[in-house]
DNA sequence: TTAGGGTTAG
């Protein structure tokens, strides 16, 4: 493989050919660059990891096992255990980071509360973005917001999710941004109240905020599911294009699905 | 390096 980057896929594959485990950790703390020096250095992959924390584990070479965590990885184990269904195993990781003296960021508290609004634990998701300020000094950030918005909506209470954003306007530290919007604008569209959506975006842009394609794609899937005539959704895909929004598969995933409802094959 | 918001199907 002369004169071919060296990638993480190369580092995978010569880990796992690699019989001694001590020489394996060479190898994982000091990979062949590529062959021309002037290359990127490459991202290890998940992968990598797990290979060579199993063959430490394996030969029982615990010590140097102890690749130190920080924030980002028990964030990154945070929201695998929620992905997996296990709320209680994200709690665990939590306590324990804490007991490490791994102080939680923002990133960390807002992986919590979209976990536990994905799992209908609104009162629970509302607890933890008052305990973030009150215990860790953490602020809420537009992430948290969001995830908390649209659980909101999801139970029907797009009211509640209205006084949220203007919680967010009322408070200077808080940037309203176009993931906001696009929860309440789906939202209006699904409780039948597509009225105010016109004014949501006016309100949007006002502010300076640019309609972005996930914004989009919640008007045009409101406009879809809204009508017995998709053109109010095609004219949206125009409006779309000329502004410079690229359209992408969720776009076309729902106008399919649309014109396949009505028939028009 | 890690997080939110938009869709379809089963």
């Amino acid at each position: 493989m002369a004169g071919k980057k060296f990638s993480s896929y190369h580092l995978a594959a010569a880990l796992r050919r690699e019989p001694d485990p001590a020489a394996a950790l060479r190898l994982f703390l000091n990979p062949p660059t590529s062959a021309t020096p002037s290359s990127a250095p490459f991202r290890y992959s998940l992968r990598c990891y797990d290979i060579i924390i199993s063959k430490l584990a394996a030969a029982r070479l615990f010590p140097a096992m102890d690749i130190q965590p920080d924030a980002c990885t028990y964030n990154i184990l945070i929201r695998a255990a929620a992905a997996s269904g296990s709320l209680e195993h994200a709690r665990r990781l939590f306590d324990e980071m804490l007991r490490r003296g791994i102080a939680p960021t923002v990133v960390t508290f807002s992986t919590v509360v979209a976990a536990l609004c994905n799992a209908g634990q609104l009162e629970e998701a509302f607890e933890v973005k008052e305990m973030m300020v009150r215990r860790h000094k953490v602020s809420p950030n537009a992430y948290v917001y969001a995830s908390l918005m649209k659980g909101l909506c999801e139970k029907g209470d797009v009211d509640d999710a209205v006084r949220l954003k203007e919680e967010m306007a009322g408070n200077a530290e808080l940037l309203l941004d176009s993931a906001v919007y696009a929860t309440l604008v789906r939202a209006l569209f699904q409780v039948g109240r597509k009225g105010e959506v016109v004014g949501m975006l006016e309100e949007m842009k006002g502010r300076g905020i640019v309609a972005d394609r996930v914004v989009y794609n919640a008007i045009i899937a409101g406009f879809c599911e809204d009508e017995r005539d998709p053109s109010a959704a095609f004219a949206v895909l125009d409006d779309m294009k000329k502004s410079g929004c690229k359209a992408d598969a969720v776009t076309y995933n729902t106008l399919v699905a649309c014109l396949c409802k009505l028939g028009r094959w």
